[in-house]
DNA sequence: CGTATCTAGTGACGAAAGTCGATGCAATCG
DNA sequence: CGATTGCATCGACTTTCGTCACTAGATACG
């Protein structure tokens, strides 16, 4: 995790007293701050973050039929949801015949956790 | 962290086989899910996440003067999302004369972090 | 084969978010 | 006092998001 950002000299103002005296610098760069963004943005409503909660206290997969009851949207409101999910890495879905399973992807929230100390 | 979300047995078509086998809940209810996803959608953009990895690395309270060179957008737009930070309760600021200065409140990520696990 | 079931995708629509320029407001300096 | 500086707020605009009803595909059942 380093810099990546410039850090401009600021030009302060002769007039007045310095702006600020320690000069500051960000830990991550916009690449790794835009994936776990990306990350905690997923996880940034309610239902994908009950999802994302259900699926991994329940250690298997779990077919998409008992998730809809769980929450009052329509199926294909849930259905976008587990989109997001997926898109985002945070999730993996499986077809068996007529259902799909999902579940948790190990170390999806990793980077995330981690950044979070 | 306990249940909320309801769990209606599901009704089995007499038709084919049983959907799934076990039964799931959710382990946050919806007000807590509601406050981690408020806070993680609020480190949802990469500019608030710099911004508050800005911050935490640097111990002290941060001029936004010196915040506002390290990202390619305007000073309002800027200011905008400290403002977001201060609503979803990640940063205070303080007034010091002309000049505002920004901290991380020390525990305002904790829940997520353990929630992450 | 026809029908019923489960899930994903589409299109539409209002709400919210991110951005900027302009403006307002305090505090400071001359 | 008047001018300047640092930050917040406002108004407008575009883009994205969450939601639904509807439809399409695939699979299973009879």
């Amino acid at each position: 995790m380093n810099v990546d950002l410039q850090l401009e000299p600021k030009t302060k103002r002769a007039a007045g007293a310095p702006c600020c005296e320690p000069v500051v610098y960000p830990d991550v760069d916009r690449q790794q701050a835009t994936r776990l963004a990306d990350v905690a943005k997923t996880l940034g409503d309610p239902i994908r973050l009950q999802l994302v909660d259900v699926l991994r206290k329940h250690a298997g997969k779990v077919c998409v039929c008992e998730l809809v009851p769980l929450f009052d949207v329509s199926q294909s409101t849930l259905s976008h949801h587990l989109k997001k999910l997926r898109d985002a890495g945070i999730v993996d879905s499986e077809r068996q015949g007529l259902w799909a399973y999902y579940y948790v992807l190990p170390e999806a929230l990793d980077d995330l956790a981690s950044w979070l100390g």
